[in-house]
DNA sequence: CACCCCATGTGCAAAAATGCACAGATATTT
DNA sequence: AAATATCTGTGCATTTTTGCACATGGGGTG
């Protein structure tokens, strides 16, 4: 401790506000603290990792290459920090972060985050729409959406929503190539689809499930709403859900009776977790929103001689 | 800074030695202070983030809920620091952590580490052996082994090797159950398969490109280990990598010249660390390894007619 | 060119942190 | 029961850290 052993954390925030400053004299405004308390504990930081981190310069600090290794690890601990800031310190005012994959997030979630943040002035949530959940575990979020149940115990897991997929085309695509009346026709179009390494899922599989050779996807985007706008844009077809596609008026269905998908989202938390008033209540919500919403997830479908669902 | 203003790391450090410890006394042996000083931290902490981290009690310290919760940040902080004072410290000396998948990693490179690390003394290699490739985004990874080419230019990737699957099946399955003569005949035999929410790419679903009904997947597990156990212990049959499967002598070939699946292993380290002496040697070596090891991963089938590649 | 501003770096005084000695409480051992 | 070991907590002396004043150097402006 304080230089005598072990790397001294302390210095590590010196190290931050002088990485981001560019400055010893900027860091030290930042921090509150003299410039020289600055340039004495990157010394030494410096001298306990036996490491240049820095270039001095008349003008300023300039990270080494070893200083930007470690600037790295560095920020990685400060948005540990700021979690941390906030979880034990307030209670009830807080952040609670949600995984969700974009389409739930951006097409149901998002415009109903607005009614919940009003209705909660003290509850901050914070939303990360991405292509993959983020690990429970590391403290990325605090609940996560998810089109898979996680095996084992860690977490507490339950069924937010079925919902239905179809495939979606343009009016103006269909004038242009024609319509598709037995699912054979399908052959003859192209799609637009997942990144191939992307799909991490095979819930998010859906075209090979359609049985769409893979030389058909010809439109590959790591988004939903992307593909959505490729089919709006009249480029191609696409395997969209329903709740997706139909936000907007102007898609059609392409052989709905015929082929149609299910798929299921979860809701996951941390076993140790899901009781917190905050976290209780945004599951609350999120049960009551979805339920209020399955006309949204599931429309009705005629027929569906094939509907596929992965186990 | 030092408790006048925001949250002081190195108070963190002292908080962790505490709840590791579970006494001041225990705490302050560890860190070299004494434990006046534990105590002086712990309390400065308390103070600064408006929370009891710990019950007090005559024999030690117990930690709070608020304490718990804070515990799990701080370990992250931990666990990045230890990065941290890896990375940059040493230069040529340090840890390079190699993600793969189980199959490549415990039956190729695991036999083949004691060899590098033997011609290499200041070398440490840290073999993460899971079931989804880790992040090299996230520094939780210097150089990754896996089965899909990620997108973007973020990477280096190359083609490592390809490798073969095949059905597998003991000589005592075979004769409680009798010979497979023909694809229709899978029909009656179950398998041991991945876990479906485990599934992470296409390419790891090999049985449904085989042609397997998931309701025969009876043996279900994360680790190709443990399916290629039960298939060894004449349970069920199973689609191995031939690397592994012939890795012990004993597992025969179900149809081998009508079914057989090829994938590829693909290098993949960050654009901008390609180049350093430590990981550009272990690229070279893998690269070595893997060309002179073509007959295992590659061996000769006789003619499939059936050669199934994802794409 | 002179002046001003802003940067880093040195040495000493002041403030903060830590070590040390001691006290009290509890649990375990003799 | 008494002795011993281990724990936490208080107050004062010592050590370490930080603030302050000053010096030097570089860049920009009038």
């Amino acid at each position: 401790m304080h230089g005598r052993r072990g790397l001294d954390w302390r210095d590590l925030q010196y190290f931050l506000a002088v990485s981001r400053g560019g400055a010893l004299s900027v860091a030290a405004r930042e921090l509150g603290v003299e410039h020289t308390t600055v340039a004495r504990r990157i010394q030494s930081l410096e001298q306990t990792m036996d490491a240049t981190l820095f270039e001095r310069h008349p003008r300023g600090y300039r990270l080494t290459r070893q200083g930007e290794q470690l600037l790295a690890g560095v920020e990685a601990m400060e948005r540990e920090a700021q979690e941390v800031a906030f979880g034990a310190g307030g209670g009830l005012s807080g952040t609670v972060r949600i995984s969700a994959l974009e389409g739930f997030g951006n097409f149901f979630l998002a415009p109903r985050i607005g009614a919940l943040l009003e209705a909660n002035p003290d509850l901050t949530v914070e939303m990360v729409t991405i292509q993959q959940i983020v690990s429970l575990s590391r403290r990325q979020a605090d609940l996560a959406i998810g089109l898979t149940r996680p095996s084992g115990d860690r977490f507490h897991t339950e069924e937010l929503t079925d919902y239905r997929l179809f495939i979606y085309a343009s009016p103006d695509y269909l004038r242009r190539h024609g319509p598709v009346r037995r699912r054979g026709d399908l052959a003859d179009h192209i799609f637009a689809g997942y990144v191939d390494e992307l799909v991490f899922s095979p819930a998010l599989d859906y075209l090979a499930e359609v049985g769409i050779d893979s030389r058909q996807v010809r439109i590959q985007n790591s988004s939903i709403q992307a593909q959505k706008a490729a089919v709006q844009a009249g480029l191609c077809l696409g395997v969209l859900p329903a709740f997706v596609a139909e936000s907007t008026p102007g898609l059609v269905r392409v052989l709905p009776e015929e082929i149609s998908l299910l798929r299921t989202y979860w809701l996951i938390t941390r076993g140790d977790e899901a009781g917190s008033s905050r976290l209780g209540h945004l599951c609350r919500v999120l049960r009551n929103e979805t339920r209020a919403a399955q006309a949204l997830f599931l429309p009705s479908r005629n027929t569906a001689a094939c509907e596929i669902r992965p186990d």
